[in-house]
DNA sequence: ACCTGAACACCGTTCAAGT
DNA sequence: ACCTGAACACCGTTCAAGT
């Protein structure tokens, strides 16, 4: 007997697919997920996925896309809760930046290592990164014009005010903060206070001398 | 490990598997090798490496031990030739990393996603990390203390400039800078230039009001 | 002592056949 | 239109057999 009869049509294999992928990744924490253990947790044979994806990276894009998003949103929604100050804002987007990393480090990685999909050949990732980057770019332009950045190439700082909240995060992710002697218990804190040491020393530098 | 390895048909199987997994990883941009495909380059059995590490993941560990030396002591070297100050020798360390980055790209992911290998069943590893780390450590607590980085927490403004450089580092080698409009033929400039933004202004900062 | 090569249990992907 | 399941060409790893 039959322990579970399935019906013959799935009904939306596209996004149980989708969310498999991500139960299967965060489970395994391997970034690199199995289609067929997808589809067999899924009850479907083995060939069924690749009715909806030509191939695994096109799934993985799909997951890529649905996590970009969800930061996206995040972001955009801790902003309307931040005071109007520039530095406040700067510093609240890193927090959101690092929180949701450490929280989905699967999704996280996947969306920063570009090595399981094509980011190009996606028509939302490039629409949803540039929102974020955005923003980035239009507080650390409102900061400099009040004097609470120092000045020089508006995208050099914004570039280097990414890559520190994103080496933050990445090494948490990567799991070299052990190494650097971070308590586990710590982290979210300490990296949060690593990030508002350079931004507030930033906001208090003199002019450089010419 | 005797001083003379014995032959083989070609001479150290052991060597000759690290030497060529780094090939085969250069060559193909992926981080995952394929043992066989390594054993078929060099003309032995896809049997063959299993007799000279128990698994992938300890070949990749021994790639991994090989990258941290050569990372080690090039920024020991570079830093040999770095003025006295603690601030120019800062930048110095975070130019050598990103160099050393973006020159070995396979490596430095290897190296610094913890994926492919145990970092702690290493005997070298964590040694030679910890090395570099010390030399971080130190030169921002002679910066610091020489009032040219603002006071605070030690391990946290040393990570946070960590953070920095790893942070530009990984967004090249992920593939992310063009989505940050940097020209190709301007990486490496543009990120010394946005590592070097941040290390003079934080250099230029007041002390905070308490 | 070191290496071979068959064997096993997995993959991703394809495709003729079924519903 | 959607899914099955066999088939193919790969893997990592093991191990009895060869040199």
């Amino acid at each position: 007997m039959p322990l579970t009869p399935r019906p013959y049509h799935h009904g939306n294999l596209r996004q149980a697919l989708i969310d498999m992928a991500v139960t299967v990744a965060e489970e395994t924490g391997k970034d690199i997920i199995s289609v067929r253990e997808v589809a067999r947790r899924l009850g479907v044979s083995s060939g069924a996925p690749f009715r909806h994806f030509p191939d695994r990276e096109s799934l993985m894009t799909a997951v890529a896309e649905e996590a970009l998003v969800r930061l996206r949103l995040r972001v955009e929604r801790d902003q309307l809760d931040a005071p109007a100050d520039p530095i406040a804002r700067l510093k609240a987007l890193g927090r959101t930046f690092i929180q949701w990393a450490l929280h989905n480090p699967t999704q996280f990685r996947l969306v920063s290592s570009r090595r399981l999909f094509e980011f190009d050949r996606s028509a939302s990732l490039p629409v949803h990164f540039d929102a974020v980057r955005q923003i980035t770019m239009d507080l650390v332009e409102q900061a400099q014009l009040a004097g609470l950045l120092p000045a020089g190439s508006l995208p050099e700082m914004a570039l280097a005010l990414r890559a520190l909240a994103y080496g933050l995060a990445r090494m948490q992710v990567d799991g070299q903060l052990p190494q650097w002697r971070v308590d586990t218990s710590e982290t979210e804190r300490t990296l949060i206070a690593a990030l508002d040491l350079i931004v507030d020393g930033l906001s208090r530098a003199r002019p450089a001398p010419s």
